[in-house]
DNA sequence: TCGTCCCCCGCAATCGCTTGCGCACGGCCG
DNA sequence: CGGCCGTGCGCAAGCGATTGCGGGGGACGA
């Protein structure tokens, strides 16, 4: 690799001095500065990261450890993160903690021996991962999972109303029995979104009744005439078992959905679904994330995001 | 954080020592190893990866450059590569593309900068990036998107005869005249598929004919009965298009296409697909990039997988 | 008792860069 | 003409690890 040694020479200059020109930390002369960055255009001179790092202590990395790479939301936010990112100056260091506590804990010891200047995470329940980073000072911010201790940065979806704006929508086309499948039980997601099923019934008048929550669609069947989905994953099962059973989506059962989908429009009938805001939960974790290590003694920010509700059909509109 | 020296002075050793320990790169006596590891435990000593690389040169990171990290197929294919990289030790320095020739310049120039010891990239279109990798003797190795020029390892899909049996299944069926709808032209896995497509109907005996080939499904409506689509994003164009028409897939138009997606069973009818090797093209990828590291020598190795065929209901069949 | 050989381990150079200090040189003021 | 101040640069000390080389001491044979 070409080194500043080698540019320094060339250019006839201390290394100290094309240190300075590269990084603009102290005024250099023109014409030296000329001679430096021709030095640089001749070599190929790309600098050293590693080296660089060893000294100034910071990266301009960030870790991104997120807890199941394969699934299209993610790789989504992984997307939106990874432009922010970049953006920024920063690279990313990517690895998957397959929704396991020891995956994360060994991501995070990683993360952490490469130095990343700072960590996104989606936790996973059991996370041994985040007192450890709280202990030894990294700079962290939870994505889309969000923990209910808020002593920590994180940004994620609006889960409460949003959920309930769904059951609304159901109520107010005069469905009386409404149904929710939720997802992983444990995960503060499914708890709020249970939560806001509730408060969506209470407003449309309705009374909660555990019989008509459940993990798949099975139990309900019968039992429901409207039913709101809480996540990718079990809509994927729901429409299965919907299939199987020849429940008619939109017409026997009226169906609102988390989880916007890129074939959303090309099932039949089409979905109705609360979009997440990816892209913007993305670009605000990163932000929330610099500023963090700009001024690592800011008060924690917790920012929810609000969904949009995408209307379709499946939901029995036209 | 804590270093070496701290280790080194509470176990009453030199951090040569300690290094040799750590590494067990010479022996040392069991009761000294002991205090070592003991007093590695005691401090939460992690090392430090950052100065290891300066002096070692490798970092055991891989670069990968993804020209599309949001899309489905990609992000599985990231997924699979970063299982693969983990278990063999090594971390992922993600950065996307974005389908962009200038991106990724800056991209590669980036994962140089940070010395990463090879790179994974899926090339787009006018990259010079490539060339440049060359130059500087990266380790290097192509995904999915293949080059012509067999002089860097690589490692895709096989597309010809893929598409070809795409072709003669409709043939069997009793299909004459028998569409394509290829996806972005100029790229590698497209022509392969045109050619595919080709010889499959030769086999078939059926006669090329370049009204039958298009970029959406429109221009061929009428025209014929039997369609392949070459690719997920123009899967999605032409499924819409199809509704908006009122074309009936599998009763007035059989479709097969490419793009394994995890809705395949869900619309209507359930899709006939090609279903790319997604995880084992990733594994593959990184195991050729892991050897040619160790043996930079190597001869440059071409390796196709064969994607398989996912038969349901849209190609007309029962 | 002395020389040899081994076993264990420490010294110090090195990787490529940043940065506090301090020197040299010229111009200006008194 | 001497002292001061600004401007422009270079010296050298790290950053935290790896590693070639060499030294000390105990065991063993002669």
């Amino acid at each position: 690799m070409v080194t500043m040694k080698e540019v320094a020479a060339l250019a006839g200059v201390s290394i100290t001095t094309v240190s300075h020109v590269i990084n603009e930390t102290r005024p250099v002369a023109a014409s030296t500065r000329e001679r430096v960055l021709k030095a640089i255009e001749e070599t190929g001179y790309t600098g050293d990261a590693i080296a660089r790092s060893l000294v100034t202590g910071g990266t301009k990395s960030l870790g991104l450890a997120v807890s199941l790479v394969s699934h299209p939301y993610f790789a989504e936010l992984i997307a939106a993160i990874e432009n922010e990112a970049t953006q920024s100056g920063y690279s990313l260091v990517l690895i998957d903690t397959r929704e396991s506590a020891e995956s994360e804990q060994a991501a995070v010891r990683m993360l952490r021996s490469r130095r990343v200047d700072g960590v996104l995470l989606t936790p996973t329940s059991g996370s041994a991962a985040l007192p450890e980073l709280r202990r030894l000072g990294v700079p962290t911010v939870l994505v889309d999972r969000l923990s209910l201790a808020q002593d920590t940065d994180q940004v994620g979806p609006e889960n409460v109303q949003a959920t309930s704006t769904l059951v609304r929508h159901l109520a107010d086309l005069g469905h009386r029995r409404i149904g929710l499948v939720t997802g992983a039980p444990g995960v503060p997601t499914t708890d709020e979104r249970v939560l806001g099923y509730r408060l969506g019934l209470g407003r449309a008048g309705l009374k909660w009744d555990e019989e008509l929550v459940a993990q798949s669609l099975e139990p309900l069947l019968g039992k429901v005439s409207g039913l709101v989905v809480s996540d990718h994953q079990v809509l994927m099962a729901v429409l299965g078992a919907a299939r199987a059973h020849g429940v008619r989506i939109g017409t026997d059962l009226a169906l609102v959905t988390y989880g916007e989908v890129e074939w959303a429009e090309l099932v039949d009938p089409p979905l109705t679904t609360m979009a997440q805001p990816v892209e913007e939960i993305g670009r605000t974790a990163v932000r929330l994330l610099l500023s963090r290590i700009a001024d690592p003694e800011r008060a924690p920010e917790t920012i929810r995001l609000a969904p949009a509700l995408k209307h379709r059909q499946s939901c029995g509109c036209h």
